[in-house]
DNA sequence: GCCAACCGAATGAACGTTCAATTGGGAGGG
DNA sequence: CCCTCCCAATTGAACGTTCATTCGGTTGGC
């Protein structure tokens, strides 16, 4: 009991197979069917695995999604601190970041899915509160840097967050979705649009 | 039977007190508690009505759900078709626009939320595909008109459109899930912000 | 008296969860 | 090296509940 999760940073803990097969099936199912669209059983069947054995590693279905959205959110905050480095001029950290972002969630559709399915619906309603949201306070702290340098305007940071993760999230929503494609121009030009409106111009 | 909703544009017939009362009363809970969370026999009582009623008017529950969003969707046209006058200059109306259907989603929370989660949802997939989708024609329609009139960066409308209404969007939600608040002046920062980015610096 | 609107108990399927039973590997004594 | 005991891991049939949907019957306006 109480595993780890792949080969984490600080644990070299042997996987445990059972329990990451479940998050993956949960995850791709739920991409698929929705919540309410994916029995235990069929997790159960997707993943190889006994139902029962699912109440081994997780108390109850709720537990099971609230934990592989911590997994999940865990997964994007290594992108962000990653990307977000002290040593690279802001402005090119800027473009790193909204690059890096969108090309986590190209590659990782099914997490996307499952993420805004997630945040909309009343599961996450019980998540803690804004200010011990690690990713945001990264993200916050990303733009103060940017502010404190004279890049960018003096706006607080959490609109500058605000407006550049919810144009990376619906970019790549539209893609996945198939509804919009966009080419790599396209990409840049919006990059450089985010960037002409929350720049200081000089 | 086929009854039409509300003091609608083109049709003056009496309401369907009970369709709406279903309606009215499934966007609510829906809000509440999530697709799975709101059972027919909930609508029912909260709509002060028989369970067997729902289905005089509807064939099913998903077709309840779907002829809601098409519901709520018109609503938001409406806001659209309001504010984007052709009589007014582009740059104002920009503004209006942004605002219009930032206080629309404000004053009707249940809505936006009942929105997105049906968007996010398998349910969303059966939808006619976008050329078809009112919402956005109009909008890129707009932002067509705003080249046009040498007004925006020549950039395709689906990329203005798409950051325009996914910083609206994400704003509202923002302040509807209490998780950020954005007071008078920051929301016309961000407007200001979006504006700075997609219009020709002249 | 006719028909649409409406009711709500009944139905049957689907689902989350439980649990008695089984497996398998490792620790320890001989 | 082998046997034994133990317990965590695993199984899947069974349980009880919940829910969407049905349907035979009632109402009320025309």
């Amino acid at each position: 009991m109480n595993v780890q999760l792949g080969g984490s940073s600080s644990n070299m803990e042997p996987i445990a197979d059972k329990k990451k097969a479940i998050f993956i099936s949960t995850m791709e199912l739920v991409r698929d069917k929705g919540f309410h669209g994916t029995p235990m059983s069929m997790v159960a069947k997707h993943a190889g695995v006994a139902a029962g054995t699912i109440y081994h590693y997780f108390e109850s279905k709720e537990q099971l999604i609230t934990e592989l959205f911590d997994y999940a959110q865990q997964q994007v905050i290594a992108v962000v601190e990653q990307e977000t480095c002290a040593a690279i001029p802001f402005k090119d950290c800027f473009f790193n970041l909204w690059g890096g972002l969108y090309t986590f969630y190209q590659n990782n559709q099914n997490l996307l899915r499952f993420f805004e399915q997630f945040v909309n619906s009343p599961y996450s309603s019980t998540r803690p509160p804004f200010e011990e949201d690690k990713f945001y306070t990264l993200l916050f702290a990303f733009f103060e840097r940017g502010i404190r340098e004279g890049e960018l305007k003096e706006v607080s940071p959490k609109i500058l967050a605000t407006l550049t993760h919810s144009s990376i999230l619906t970019i790549a929503k539209m893609t996945a979705s198939g509804r919009l494609h966009f080419d790599k121009k396209e990409l840049q030009q919006i990059q450089q649009l985010l960037w002409d409106g929350i720049a200081l111009g000089r």
